[in-house]
DNA sequence: ATTATATTTGCAACATAATTGCATTAAAAT
DNA sequence: ATTTTAATGCAATTATGTTGCAAATATAAT
């Protein structure tokens, strides 16, 4: 496997953005979690490594860029992850089931499931679709069982 | 037409809760709008005819009794709207399917559409789904084309 | 009608998430 | 090495939501 520093510093350069020690960081903990990660815990892990404000600033630009997805959890909160597909800054393609665990709280990109098409009234126009399953994720059925 | 007022007040006693003020303006406003209502508009309307605080209370109160339903939007802001079915404080059945327009950002609640189904991944336990269709309604569809 | 009770409200304080302006720093281009 | 451009850090501010507690009020009991 490719070295990650080397990847992420190309991903950047790509999109035109700088090679920055906290946007490496940034990409380092996404990439190595199996869930979302929400901003809190960003900015908990982090710690004085950055500003709060640039780490909002780096998840905005990032968001925009393509490189990263944001998913809001049932409270509210920004979770992000890293776009698996084509994603880039005109485009975003995550339209897959997001799972949101009440047990544990980590909200899943379930790739393979996508959204199935969706019939509406008259005149809507739908140009995203956004789902969001709630209940337990297959780790914490598990435990409960 | 029955007087809404009169409505509201056995909706309340129905439901335990105390006839006051801030309630049945809350849902005085509620069911006067055909989309659902964000706090912070609530907030500006009600003015200072009730606290901030007690504007949350009465929004948590309504929605542990199933009298009314959030929806969080794109930006994470919560929604309210009246539960049009049989929803209790034991549960909620408004698996409909929220349109959220880009132009006008009002939320609908399409009680004609229904979430489909969904087959995850083995192992993971859905209890509940939350769908947001994202684009133009069709109101401001209409006033584009 | 008066009193007792249980609930609800308002206020103050606090917590957290997010944004803005601006001076400083650092990366990349020349 | 110098210039240019982008990104960061800091301070201040706004928005959203919560908690504890005393005062007010709706309703039940007398
Ligand atoms: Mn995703
Ligand atoms: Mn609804
Ligand atoms: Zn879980
Ligand atoms: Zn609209």
């Amino acid at each position: 496997m490719e070295d990650n520093t080397a990847r992420f510093e190309k991903l950047l350069v790509k999109n035109g953005l700088k090679r920055t020690a906290p946007r490496l960081q940034v990409l380092e903990i996404l990439s190595g979690r199996d869930s979302a990660t929400s901003q809190p815990y960003l900015e908990q892990v982090m710690g004085k490594d950055a500003d709060r404000v640039t780490l909002y600033r780096v998840l905005q630009a990032f968001e925009e860029k393509g490189i990263i997805h944001k998913v809001l959890d049932q409270q509210g909160t920004a979770n992000y992850a890293i776009c698996s597909d084509g994603c880039s800054a005109h485009e975003h393609h995550d339209e897959h089931v997001h799972f949101n665990c009440d047990n544990c709280h980590k909200i899943y990109c379930l790739d393979t499931v996508k959204i199935p098409a969706l019939k509406v009234p008259a005149g809507f126009k739908v140009d995203r679709l956004n789902l969001i399953a709630t209940g337990l994720c297959a780790s914490c059925s598990d435990k409960v069982n």
